[in-house]
DNA sequence: CTGTGTGAAGGCTTTCACAGCC
DNA sequence: GGCTGTGAAAGCCTTCACACAG
């Protein structure tokens, strides 16, 4: 039994290579190489070697691997391969945008429910979501037993609303909002910022 | 004459820091400690000291930072001082999203046009925004001498838009593709997926 | 005495070089 | 011969310890 951990870096990196190879399987025909997948998953070969490695042996030797196999394996190894309920909370400009975006389905989450601080939002929803007052939060999450949430709150509600989601024993957040969130070491956060993202580019520009 | 490489990730915190510093400026008199400003960008006091070094003396021993001072100095550094002209390229479900989005006018970058190979999109636009044909690219984009660009187009379009926008330019593209960007060296690209953001939470619940 | 600036130490990730299997 | 798996080396970033200025 080893106890090795793993890097955090790896485990983004294996969500790369899983969209990669589900992108380029059906053009080949059973097999990759390290090279092959690396190259379209923007990284080096034994970079990519080594993150699979840390899961045991997964290709062959002279071969490459199976890109089938290979697929499932990330798959159940990300915890991608069952379906997982998400709430999404704060339903403004972002927050509508994102119900409203496929890709998440897609991928094998489904927005169980919709929750926004003003009713009035109702209006505004795409695609006939409902969007639940806060007060149904605690009910909802413990009734679909949801553990990852999306946080589009504006600034200033986030960390109000993300302790509200950790009494109700969420465990990941994919927070939108301005801010670094306050929370227990077991709980992950993965922090989105457009405004930041593109502020960062900018220092690039001569 | 200092010939010291900046880490990309100070970059980051950068603006992070600049964030921050625009949430809490006006709750302090004049000056902030690396401690203060550190905790609420949820970083370690040392590293926001060695990530501002890098840039020379900032703050005043016994002290702390002017906050005034340092706002400016990073608003500079990142180049988010002066207003940047930015295009969009792809109204989906995402793009159309982003055009909504009131995030990036607050922070100093401006969408100056929109662009869909789809002219359908028209209709679907928000706010009154006129979404041009690709065959206008270029004329807009040297125009307003636009170097930085949004990228909301499907995975299999997005290398093929890619390669006009740096035919016409472009020197910066946060992409929202679901693929790894081939690009020059001098070209910087900043990817967000959602769906890997999510994926990755995933792997974290137990 | 307080809080920044910084060389040195430590820790983590990536890359290399090559052993091992197909 | 081809390509993976892996210990060792290199590189990079973070943290420490403390000198130094207000």
């Amino acid at each position: 039994m080893k106890e090795v951990v793993i890097p955090r870096k790896t485990i983004y990196r294996l969500s790369v290579y899983h969209r990669c190879l589900e992108r380029v399987n059906h053009q080949l025909d059973g097999s990759v190489s390290s090279e092959a997948l690396a190259r379209v998953a923007g990284v080096k070969p034994t970079q990519l070697r080594k993150d699979l490695a840390y899961f045991g042996q997964m290709g062959k030797r002279g071969i490459g691997y199976d890109s089938e196999v290979l697929r499932k394996r990330l798959s159940e190894l990300l915890g991608s391969a069952k379906l997982h309920p998400v709430v999404l909370v704060g339903v403004g400009n972002l927050g509508s945008a994102l119900l409203g975006y496929q890709g998440f389905a897609k991928e094998g989450f489904e927005i169980v429910a919709a929750f926004d601080a003003d009713p009035g939002k109702q209006s505004h929803a795409p695609g006939g979501w409902t969007i639940h007052p806060m007060e149904q939060l605690s009910e909802v999450l413990r009734k679909h037993e949801v553990k990852m949430a999306i946080l589009s709150v504006p600034g200033p509600a986030a960390q109000a609303v993300c302790n509200e989601l950790l009494a109700n024993g969420i465990q990941a957040i994919l927070n939108f909002a301005p801010i670094i969130l306050q929370v227990p070491p077991n709980v992950m956060v993965n922090n989105v910022n457009l405004a930041i993202e593109l502020e960062n580019l900018s220092y690039f520009i001569r």
